[in-house]
Parts: structure tokens; sequence; C-alpha cells
DNA sequence: CAAGACATGTAAGGGGTTACATGATTTC
DNA sequence: GAAATCATGTAACCCCTTACATGTCTTG
């Protein structure tokens, strides 16, 4: 599944400007796909050349034009195929791990710090969700939320405070442990 | 952070065959980073011919013959500044959890099917883990592990049950949420 | 006055996945 | 007899990331 398909996913629910469409990216599924203006503009432009969406200029008054993009009857067609053939698959890449996995050949001092660093990370990830979610909640008018957007939703807190729980439990016994490594009797330091 | 760094990250543990290498990043971090032959292969070339490994042609009976890399002088040089240098980062990539968010636009019969193969998954994940994990405790003179593999170990065995047990807790609910949305009083089927 | 939001794109490059190519041995 | 394990590699491709390029308006 690529960009191009998640971009005409978030056109069904309404038409959007490319900007737009990287802000619901970040607002919607921040914690499990992402997508930077390089992919979305091109995918846009390739949805549009195969007739799937349809452009409209609108312009602004102090903005810059703006190019709003509706999904087309082809294009329902094609995210429908797309989402049913689409494998459910599910990846982590986590060079923070890789680094805890290699934390004894690194200083300890550097192991609490990348730890703290990845806290912050995920404590910052959480506020903004909750921030989010209390925004969207809070808009009276605002197109209630789908099941499965609560559940994904859902799901992203869970894991990244279960994580964060985890790390901090974790974070002491990890320091100690290398310490003892590093310092056996004090007789490793010269090799 | 890349392939390369990987592979010398592994070889620090013990000279190995690029074979070996591969069922090491499944043992170690199936759950964090993965790799196939077709970047393992380039990426011991590279550091062959970049001196950070050497590689020594083990003839075998009955099976082809076994290229060991063995890490460098300037190979843990590289693989520590390699470390130093690394942000911590973690992203995860989840076509499941995108079908999930647009599961309104599927049949529920499909999201139920998604749901279960999700689940079998990461059943098999835990099992296959604690398999592993039982293996390399239980043999008695075997390297023993280090305490940040351990900390990598139980953040997978962590995330991957507390993502079954909310997966197993959801499932009933977001049905018959969908079911709710695609028949409000029987009504919605002609358009 | 600087930073950030709004707004759209291109181009190069990097890195990884997938498929292809080959072949013996062991296990079910 | 088929499938899995052991064993190494190449080549094409795809997609994404990053950097570049441009400009206004608002907010701190």
């Amino acid at each position: 599944m690529d960009v191009k398909t998640l971009c005409l996913g978030v056109l069904s629910e309404r038409p959007m400007s490319g900007y737009e469409i990287k802000k619901h990216f970040e607002d919607a599924f921040r914690h499990f796909f992402l997508a930077g203006f390089g992919s979305i503009y091109p995918a846009l432009a390739d949805l549009a050349r195969d007739g799937l969406v349809v452009v409209e200029s609108v312009e602004q008054e102090k903005r810059p034009d703006k190019k709003v993009y509706r999904i087309t009857e082809p294009g329902w067609q094609a995210l429908s195929d797309e989402l049913t053939a689409a494998r459910p698959q599910h990846r982590v890449r986590s060079e923070f791990l890789v680094l805890m996995y290699f934390a004894h050949l690194l200083p300890k001092e550097r192991v609490g710090e990348l730890i703290d660093e990845m806290t912050v990370h995920w404590e910052r990830c959480l506020h903004e969700e909750i921030g989010q979610v209390e925004q969207s909640s809070r808009l009276p008018g605002a197109a209630p939320m789908m099941p499965g957007q609560r559940l994904g939703l859902g799901y992203g807190r869970l894991m990244v405070s279960t994580a964060l729980a985890y790390l901090q439990r974790q974070k002491g016994p990890l320091l100690r442990e290398l310490e003892a490594l590093q310092a056996p009797g004090t007789a490793a330091a010269a090799e």
C-alpha cells in the first residue's frame, strides 16, 4: 500500500489540498504511517493523470492558490480494490532498540541520554494526541470519528504509554547492569 | 543507520557468514529491524571493500563454500562512530492499522478476517520468541545475553502481547459498531 | 525581526525489496 | 517427491527521503 492509496483514502472523507492532506496524515495516522510533501504531491499528480481524482484551483486572498483534489467514481473503485487486495502488514523499524541492543558497546551516560530522549519523544506524542482528540470531540458539528479510526487512535495511545512505562521501569536496572559489566572489580579498564 | 552498521554490530559478537547474519537478524531483532539477503550480501561486500571486515573462505563437505566475515580494528572504530552518531528513531509502518482506519469502507466480514490474520501473526511471533529465549537460556555455555538485548526482547514481547490483548478486546465492539453503521434501520443498502 | 503557517512543486539520490540464477542435502 | 535448509550473489525497480526553489502573511 503506497502514498497514492492513502491519499485516495483521506479524499474519500472530503476534498482537500495537498497541504491539508499532509496535516490530515499527521493528525490521523502519525504513529503508523507518515509521508512528506515529496511523496504526496507526486502521488496526487499521478492520481490526477489516471483520472482517479479531479483538481480544482481555488484562488485565495493573501495566500497562494490552492489545488483542491476530489475523488472520482474510478477513484472510489480503485480505493476499494486496493483496500481489498492489501495484506495486513505491520513493521517496526527502531534505531532506538538497535542502539539499546548494542548498549554494552556505548558509554553508559550515552545510554541514559538515549532513553531520556526517547522518553521525551513519546511523552510529546501522547500529549499532542490527547490534545487533538479533545479538539475533534470538542467541535460539535465535526464529522464523528469512525469506529476503525477510534481503534487506531486507541492502539497508538496504548502502545506509546505502555512503551513509556516499560522504559521507565527498565532504565535504572539497565544502567546498573551496564555499570557492573564495565567494572567487574574495577579490573577491566586495561583491556 | 543502515544494514552495514547492523552487520558490523552482529560481527562484533563473533565472525559469521552472510547466511548466519541473516538468521541472527531474525533471532535477535526480528520485531524492530529486518533485512533480506538482497541487502546483507551487498552490505558485506561494501564493508570488505572498505577494510572494515575481512573475509575467509571456508570449504565445507557436502555444502557450498562459506564466506566468514570478521570485524577489523577500523571496523570497531566505524561501528563505535556510527552508534555514537545515530539518532534514536522509532517508526511504525502499519498497513493493518491503515486498513482498520478505513474499516467502514470494507465489508465487515473482511474486517473480521483481517483482525484474525493479525492475531495469528502476533501469536506466532510470541511463541517463536519464547521458544528462542528458552533455547538460548537452556544452553549452559552459550554467550549470556547482554542487558540491552534483554531490554529489546522484553520490549518486543510486551508490545506484541499488549497489542494482541487490545485487538481481542476491540474486535467484537468494532464489528458491532460497523454493523450499526451499515444498517441504521436496514435502509442504507440502496445507496 | 525571526519563526512558523500557508502553499506547491522538482530533482537527485539512497536504500531496500523482489525476483532471478544455481545447486546439494536433508527431512517429511 | 516436495519442501525446507544451507549457501551466495546480481540486477532491476520502486518508493521515499532530503534538499532545493519561492513567496506571503501572521504571530511572538
